[in-house]
RNA sequence: GGCGCCGUCGCCAAGAGGUAAGGCAGAGGUCUGCAAAACCUCCACCCCCGGUUCAAAUCCGGGCGGCGCCUCCA
């Protein structure tokens, strides 16, 4: 497949190593709060790219996906809560899982944390070669990398630090540092913060050391095959995790860097401070569905940023109600045979599904394509030309489709808990049955708004009526 | 100051040299007890100005507008 490698700003063909397998890292969720929907918007196209190489393309797939659950700001919420960091990075972990369950997120192979007992050990190591091997100093305590022994340093930003602003922020413990653009590898801890005597001086891991730790403990001999995040992290994040990983190694640490962009809420970035940071179960309080928002996401290209806001997200399950609408009604056709133009159609509409997904994860032109797909069968199905032979080849076609883009099968599990109870959906059916029959249509209407009401509505078609939820 | 992205219908969004996919919303029609759903029909010279070309939304130059990064960030 063609995907954008941001280490040389190009769209390159992508095929894993000679066994096949896909060695991939993403980094996840630090876990000191409720991941919004931003974050998401993150996992979710990285769960894109994982399911087309996977099941479009066949490949076998390794994902680590990590926790950051050390840092400032887990090391603050923790201490205000009055938890230990272990119990209360544990409970946004629970929240994480939650969220990912109800955004259709498949289980990666790999969900470590930071904090796990042999992360800590491979991050000591992986210090102690870098000592090894010069590239860093001891200042106040803390272990910092030394960027002037790698004369690569930058490539994957391409930051030319001549050009910056002396206005740009600088890190506020700068003056512990010989240059600005070091950064810490493990942290001198203050006397109530959590620290690990696995190197001298004892400390913590500073944020970048534990992703390399971690991707080179999980997915073995660099260079791996994909690493992915949002654009926010290509620097420092990224770039510090390559020079970490590559002086202590010699090797490259990833040959494909997949970055996705932001999402913003009416044109503006989210941050906590503007108050615009949505999660799953705002989502959920405002009457929209995880679904809709994995729909949402998809209709942009990962690259491009994409604006958020309420009304986008009803369209957008305006949309998905359509889609599977029609995997409903398939389940209708009565008429008998099959026809070879049908065929043609779907066999047509999965080539072009599968040349957009493989187009750097064109998820727009795919979901274009499912669509136009769907008004076509339709329109067969009205006119007569479409029979129960052609059901099983379009199913198969839909099952595909889902697998790459994970929404369908979400939003029809949904549908299957409706707001009102089945038994009672049905025995009201049964009642405006009875009404219609006797042609007192006020209080068939009745029954239809009220339901309507509550989150349930009602359609009359040829083979009786059905249901479904609002 | 440096690096980078973007501007396509009321809204969302593909397309990246060959004459504008798709969705939402809207209008008219068919069907319906009425609806809903569905189908049919309608709904864009692509921010502006130059240039290259037989041909430009697509390439080049210059504007205008929006956004991101330059050590908290998905």
């Amino acid at each position: 497949m063609r995907l954008y490698n941001t280490l040389t700003r190009s769209e390159e063909n992508f095929a894993p190593g000679p066994d096949n397998t896909v060695r991939m890292y993403t980094c996840g969720l630090t876990v000191y709060a409720r991941g919004h929907i931003g974050n998401f918007r993150t996992f979710i196209c990285v769960d894109v790219l994982r399911r087309t190489l996977k099941y479009l393309l066949g490949y076998r797939v390794k994902q680590v996906m990590n926790f950051t659950d050390v840092d400032d700001r887990t090391i603050i919420g923790a201490k205000k809560a009055g938890m230990d960091l272990r119990t209360y990075t544990e409970r946004h972990i629970a929240d994480f899982r939650d969220d990912a369950r109800a955004l259709g997120l498949e289980e990666v192979e790999e969900s470590p944390r930071a904090t796990d007992e042999a992360n800590l050990h491979a991050m000591a190591d992986l210090v102690r070669l870098l000592e090894k091997n010069g590239h860093t100093y001891v200042s106040d305590g803390s272990i910092y990398f030394k960027i002037s022994t790698m004369p690569r340093y930058g490539r994957l930003a391409h930051l030319d630090h001549e050009g910056m602003k002396p206005g740009a922020r600088v890190d506020a413990d700068t003056y512990a540092k010989e240059d600005a653009r070091d950064f810490v590898l493990w942290k001198a801890s203050k006397p109530d913060e959590p620290a690990w005597d696995l190197v001298d001086p004892p400390g913590r891991p500073g944020w970048h050391l534990e992703c390399s730790a971690m991707a080179l403990r999980l997915l073995g001999e660099p260079p791996i095959d994909i690493h992915a995040g949002g654009v926010d992290l290509i620097f420092p994040h990224h770039e510090n995790e390559i020079a970490q990983s590559e002086c202590a190694t010699g090797k490259p640490f990833s040959r494909f860097w997949v970055h996705v962009e932001y999402l913003i809420v009416d044109e503006q970035k989210m941050s906590k401070s503007l108050g615009n940071t949505y999660t799953i179960p705002d989502v959920v309080i405002r009457g929209y569905r995880p679904s809709a928002v994995r729909y949402l996401l998809l209709s942009a290209h990962y690259r491009k940023q994409l604006n958020f806001t309420w009304a986008s997200l009803g369209q957008a399950e305006e949309a998905l109600r359509r889609l599977t609408d029609f995997l409903v009604r398939l389940g209708t056709v009565a008429r008998e045979g099959a026809s070879g133009d049908i065929a043609a159609r779907v066999g047509q509409a999965r080539r072009d599904f599968a040349d957009a997904m493989q187009d750097d994860l064109n998820t727009a032109a795919a979901l274009g394509v499912v669509f136009e797909l769907v008004r076509s069968l339709r329109s067969a199905i009205d006119a007569g030309q479409l029979g129960t032979g052609d059901v099983p080849g379009i199913r198969q076609a839909f099952d595909e489709f889902d697998r790459v883009l994970g929404v369908f099968s979400l939003r029809l599990a949904e549908d299957d808990q409706p707001p009102v109870p089945v038994e009672e959906i049905e025995r009201l059916i049964e009642d405006r049955q009875g009404a219609r029959r006797r042609r007192e249509f006020a209080a068939a209407d009745r029954i239809r708004d009220d339901l309507a009401a509550r989150g349930v509505l009602l359609e009359d078609g040829t083979g009786g009526t059905r249901w479904k939820r609002k």
